[in-house]
DNA sequence: TTCGCTGGATTGTTCAACGATCCAGCAATC
DNA sequence: GATTGCTGGATCGTTGAACAATCCAGCGAA
């Protein structure tokens, strides 16, 4: 869920005078959650995979009701999908989701770069800008992933609303399972490289209007180009 | 989360040729959830208020396992708040969240209603603005309450996307469960009762740029009423 | 007053158990 | 042969109990 501030907290740095920081210790469910979601993103788990409760409890060695309370978790972002009786599965695409989810990303997305934003999120967005551009130059393709995925989430994040944020997250976390590294190929990349560095400098030059109205574009085309790839 | 479909199956209407219907048996920790979520919304339980785990199983009739699932449900719907090692509390309203909320609700609200929709679902649009005049005639405060959140859910149904109607339906219990009936007085209503009128008539006649605007004024003026009300 | 300790309460996590439900396979039937 | 019905095994849903970890209020000592 990337839910609100949850975690166990514990005073780490007792050495140090200045360090006294308040460092999370993640619950035991949510180092669960979180490790499935590492496998998700990887690509580890594949949509439409069972996860049976009992063996997922046995692998990380953990307790089944912890398992569960991690279920419960990715059910709620969607990552999973919970079947009573029959178990929990990987989600996986059903007919509609990709207009679903551009839906989504065009209604906060273009909200957000409409209203733009402090300079200091401004320069978030350039910084996922040149972070892509290096990517590229170093011909990294992971990079490059979540290079756009930077992007995306800094225009976002122009709101500054922890609710958006969370959606974005969701979201994006939802693309990286569904899209995966395999489908993303370099050609696609390249594509929007500039497509970024054009709004970035709309939204640099105050040209809001301008800025949103790239920004739609390229996501109604990435829906197209996704729809494509995919079944509808 | 009003998360996606889970819940157990059972064949009813065995006597039945026709009614072969799947119906719903939510399991325990949904319906766990489910009176949680009557409770919170109801105003029974209030914003701060401490959830005991053991209490709650208690009352409930239910285990202390059952219970924290539903915590965990309804923690990820932002209605309660988990502090690790302290326990459960209803949700309380933090600075910022109000303009956060509404942040949420221009972007979806805006971009659905700017996209037009399908007759039927503005048909539904309609019929929630005349849902609110019957309750008004009918003096109705409790009813008026529901006839807005069911104008405004109508819009961003017409956006046909499970994602969104997701997001708006916990964006709207979190208002149920902070702006209470009792700081929503009639004056209030009365206001939007005519605007809801003229953006539903917009969007009947085509003019999706001037609902658009219309609804935006609403929420930017409805933002600012409820900060007045409560704090920033 | 401040600090540190202690005890009680609550949470976090585990474990074992049992009924309910689903599913695949096989047998019986038409 | 196709349908129906049964059966056993696997898995889920839920419970109850247990114990360690953590927090908090209260109390006493410096």
């Amino acid at each position: 869920m990337a839910s609100a501030d949850q975690g166990n907290y514990d005073h780490v740095g007792l050495n140090s005078a200045r360090a006294r920081v308040r460092m999370k210790v993640p619950s035991v469910a949510e180092r669960v959650a979180e490790e499935l979601r590492y496998q998700l993103a990887e690509g580890f788990l594949v949509p439409g995979a069972k996860l049976t409760e009992a063996t997922i409890a046995e692998d990380l060695g953990v307790s089944r009701n912890t398992v569960r309370e991690a279920f419960a978790e990715l059910a709620a972002e969607r990552l999973l999908l919970r079947q009573p009786n029959k178990g929990v599965f990987v989600a996986t695409l059903e007919a509609g989701d990709i207009h679903d989810v551009y839906t989504v990303r065009r209604a906060i997305e273009v909200s957000s770069i409409r209203a733009g934003g402090s300079p200091e999120r401004i320069a978030a967005v350039r910084a996922a800008v040149e972070e892509g551009k290096r990517a590229a130059a170093a011909d990294n393709n992971e990079g490059l992933g979540s290079a756009n995925q930077h992007f995306h989430g800094a225009i976002v994040a122009l709101a500054e609303s922890n609710r958006l944020d969370t959606i974005m997250a969701q979201i994006l976390a939802e693309m990286r399972l569904y899209f995966h590294k395999a489908t993303m190929n370099a050609h696609f990349y390249s594509d929007w490289l500039k497509e970024n560095e054009q709004i970035c400098s709309a939204l640099e030059a105050g040209e809001l209007e301008r800025a949103g109205d790239l920004l739609l574009a390229y996501l109604n085309r990435s829906e197209q180009q996704q729809t494509a790839i995919h079944g509808a």
